[in-house]
DNA sequence: ATATTTACTTTCATAATGAAAGTATGTTAG
DNA sequence: CTAACATACTTTCATTATGAAAGTAAATAT
């Protein structure tokens, strides 16, 4: 009486079935690299996200246990997702997706020396990068600390 | 003049832009793993990709250059799809969703030496499905040269 | 008290997916 | 040589997801 609804046994296809749309990676990228936290934080990004899209992918990631919803204690119309240590398991996925993007968009945002960190020194700063977001910084916020 | 379509410059979304659905890395996946090769085996596939998605994805993956196509030597019904390196590029990520998705679902098919080999021999690892896919072969095919 | 923020929900037009059947060309079996 | 079959699609169509826009309820700022 197992198999659900799952559409099989790989480890890959379960990675995709839980985060394979092209909407939830950017959530946590914005997490993981911009320090990004509420829903409007997330709705203001750049790829423009719509704001329907946006609170079911929030919905179904919190349900996955890949974020968690906490409210804020400062303001409270606000909630603040954070990344569950499952969440921080993707960061190695971030780095290969930013190397093979910046490998291959000749007119790449990414800056050459983020991506020669990536590249040179990957274990360190995937640990560096986990131990900055834990705590609600950021790549961006925390720049030398994560490249070293 | 620039700015053709892409929602941003950011190297993780044109990641995603490029092969962040739910199906184009499972194609990749049946090359790297199981050396598909032919519509037919692609359409095979335990996940059960519709034909007319397939059909999409496979020309979507070869006008970005991840993949080219050939006519079968032996059989001239058979087109037979192939990585190219732009393609090839895409084995660390194949390895990290592996790593995720092993990690994180209690109930993974992934054999645990093949997700410890990944984890302790990244390099290698990489390297050697590299080559092996690159002249033909796959994981599953090949799997004491590439786990070493 | 009133206006504004914030996190959504709702509505609805358009696009993508999924299931099923159909087609054109090449191959195989008798 | 011909009929059955294989292969790589395309087409159709119902269902679902996306995207844009407007609306709502609670909390905060003025």
């Amino acid at each position: 009486m197992k198999r659900t609804d799952r559409r099989s046994d790989c480890a890959i296809n379960f990675s995709l079935e839980m985060f394979g749309d092209p909407w939830s990676l950017l959530i946590v990228r914005d997490i993981v690299y911009f320090g990004k936290k509420t829903y409007g934080e997330f709705l203001a990004s750049e790829e423009r996200i719509g704001t329907s899209v946006l609170a079911s992918r929030l919905a179904a990631l919190e349900q996955k246990g890949i974020l968690s919803k906490h409210p804020s204690q400062t303001d409270k119309r606000k909630d603040e997702y954070r990344l569950t240590e499952k969440g921080l398991d993707l960061v190695p996925v971030l780095l290969d997706l930013a190397e093979w993007g910046a490998a291959h968009d000749p007119e790449t945002g990414a800056s050459p020396d983020w991506i020669a960190a990536v590249r040179t020194n990957r274990e360190a700063v995937t640990k560096r990068t986990r131990t900055v977001v834990r705590e609600g910084g950021s790549v961006v916020g925390n720049y030398e600390t994560v490249v070293q």
